[in-house]
DNA sequence: ATCCAGGAGGGCC
DNA sequence: GGCCCTCATGGA
């Protein structure tokens, strides 16, 4: 990887295994949006990033060295050799190749916890579009200004001190519908300091899972995208519909419970599942894989 | 129009 | 433990 600045922005050049594209679009994250092919804006905590990739070169717009050293380059987790992790997954399961192959440029980002946790209990009965439309309001009404890319405004997804000042019947107006009491009840605990952010990072996977889920609304799912994508857990493996359709089509060949799907992935993902996961999950997703091919009942005709 | 969405809680057995 | 229903809203 080639670094350097110019005119006020910073260039990457043989980025090894990262394509902007992929890593923004490939489901981890809502607070972005695509300007043009291969660019886009996109929020973290209190910056706003212009950021655009083309012919190999990354363009992060008016960004300092200090930092890019010190927020994107860790947002981002260019300083992990993904060519590493990716030969250790093929040499787990070959059947990962065409995933990997596909979607060789996502990284896993390394998000807010707040805002991730807040984001993926949205997440819950929502399609993607959604969610980040949601995000987008939520940050429009309660958090800062940022500024414009053309004529999109940016702005901070609202901290938990700002959070708490909003009521069960503010968040039913956003149109949070079922999940408001859920998003009140995280805010709380999170102000409270009942689920703390650094107490969380030094339990083990079973307890930060089991701590998480403490919150009303985070069940197995919600609590296992925190942890991947905020909190460094990365042998979590969240289960959805998706992974569910796409494990069943691919491991199993038939109909397969979501707890049963979890305790393969830990045996055969191991400490690399998250990886395996989102490889999985774009490409499956992308290819609606086991979308269209339901199993069906017995006698059921066509 | 009916179904489904990066689910989870609650009741029932 | 498993099974079924419901939750609010928007898009296909």
């Amino acid at each position: 990887m080639k670094i350097y600045s110019k005119d006020n922005n910073i260039y990457l050049e043989e980025v090894e295994d990262f394509n902007l594209t992929q890593t923004l679009e490939c489901g981890q994250c809502f607070h972005f949006v695509k300007i043009n092919d291969g660019e886009y804006g996109l929020v973290h905590r209190d910056k706003l990033l212009h950021v655009k990739e083309e012919r190999g070169t990354v363009i992060f717009y008016d960004v300092n060295e200090d930092d890019f050293e010190n927020i994107w380059k860790v947002y981002f987790d260019l300083d992990r050799d993904y060519g590493s992790i990716k030969s250790q997954l093929l040499k787990r399961d070959d059947k990962l190749k065409a995933s990997i192959e596909a979607m060789y440029g996502v990284r896993l980002l390394n998000q807010d916890f707040f805002e991730t946790l807040i984001s993926f209990i949205i997440s819950q009965n929502k399609q993607i579009p959604h969610i980040k439309q949601l995000v987008a309001q939520i940050s429009k009404k309660y958090g800062s200004y940022l500024g414009n890319i053309g004529d999109e405004e940016f702005y901070s997804f609202p901290d938990v001190q700002k959070m708490h000042e909003v009521t069960l019947e503010e968040l039913y107006e956003c149109k949070t519908g079922f999940r408001a009491p859920y998003i009140y009840d995280a805010v709380d605990n999170v102000y409270k300091g009942t689920i703390n952010e650094k107490e969380l990072r030094i339990l083990d996977d079973s307890g930060c899972l089991e701590r998480l889920m403490l919150i009303k609304g985070v069940g197995t799912k919600v609590a296992n995208c925190v942890m991947l994508f905020s909190l460094g857990f990365r042998a979590s493996f969240p289960v959805d519909v998706w992974i569910k359709r796409i494990c069943e089509e691919m491991y199993f060949g038939k109909e397969t419970s979501k707890e049963e799907i979890q305790k393969f992935a830990a045996d055969w993902f191991g400490d690399l599942g998250g990886y395996a996961q989102q490889y999985l999950f774009y490409y499956g997703k992308e290819n609606k894989i086991g979308k269209n091919n339901k199993s069906k009942k017995n006698g059921e005709k066509d």
